[in-house]
DNA sequence: TGCCAGGCGACGC
DNA sequence: GCGTCGCATGGC
């Protein structure tokens, strides 16, 4: 492993909740050191970030040549959440849900991390959904900084057997891990194919792999490939949108559904029973 | 100590 | 097409 000297460096994050954004159910990725910073993956690149303010900073812990458009995207920093913030308050519910937690931002995260996140994901709880996906980086994952290993690739996770992830405890996941990983290495589902499909074809090339179906494609959609318009569906959501909304998202999330999807679902987690 | 978890696949109808 | 059930595991 190449020692690498971090060359720190500020982004300006008006209104972003850094702690919000990165522990809201979105990102498995991140921990809380005791000096109050976050240290995390994504992708190949590990960092630690610290909010003061207005700001972020970044202190890479990998090499990276284009570390700060990298981040400031990652962090969804170039969207206008203060419109999109605006639009929503005019629904009373939907504001009520922005307001509970409005500097929460949709991350844009890495494909195959998602992927792999959000199929252990399922049936499972925020908790031990960390536990999982900590172990699967930390057994099979490069090491790409001191003690921070990254998702193993598709072609390295293709290569193992199910009786191989007995250790992560993932339980019935592990052969969905398994099938996605091999989708992936062998061509069949690639970032590239999803990103030329609409909506609707990419979720069916999704739920080709074993153990998606169209809950965890939509998190992929939204929280990797940028759909904004795509609201996941889970447990709480469905009981949101039936108490909270009278069925229905409210037409000032049009376009966006996905992201006040999220706020939607965290005040929802927080809030109904 | 059971109940349930950011679902899905298999099965029956 | 739609409702129901089992699933591994363990947090709460």
């Amino acid at each position: 492993m190449v020692v690498f000297s971090p060359v720190p460096f500020t982004l300006d994050a008006k209104g972003l909740d850094l702690q919000s954004t990165l522990f809201c159910g979105q990102s498995f990725s991140w921990q809380a050191l005791d000096d109050g910073r976050y240290q995390g993956v994504a992708g190949g690149y590990a960092a630690r970030l610290t909010q003061t303010n207005d700001c972020i900073e970044v202190q890479p812990l990998t090499p990276q040549a284009d570390a700060a458009d990298f981040w400031r995207r990652y962090l969804a920093l170039d969207d206008d959440y203060a419109a999109l913030h605006a639009t929503f308050k005019e629904d009373t519910q939907l504001h009520r849900c922005v307001s509970y937690c409005s500097g929460i931002r949709v991350l844009r995260q890495p494909f195959f991390d998602t992927l792999l996140s959000f199929i252990i994901s399922q049936n499972n709880n925020l908790t031990r959904i960390r536990q999982i996906t900590d172990r699967l980086r930390a057994r099979f994952g490069e090491e790409i900084a001191e003690g921070i290993h990254r998702f193993p690739t598709a072609e390295k996770l293709a290569a193992l057997h199910e009786e191989d992830l007995k250790e992560l405890k993932a339980g019935f996941r592990a052969r969905y891990l398994i099938d996605a990983a091999q989708k992936v290495a062998s061509g069949s589902v690639t970032e590239e194919k999803l990103q030329s499909l609409n909506d609707d074809d990419a979720r069916k090339l999704l739920c080709t792999i074993v153990g998606v179906g169209p809950k965890v494609a939509d998190c992929v959609l939204l929280f990797s490939l940028g759909r904004d318009a795509i609201a996941p569906m889970d447990v709480w959501m469905k009981r949101a949108v039936k108490e909270l909304f009278g069925g229905a998202l409210p037409p000032q999330a049009k376009g966006y559904e996905g992201i006040a999807q999220q706020y939607i679902f965290w005040y929802a987690k927080n809030h109904l029973e």
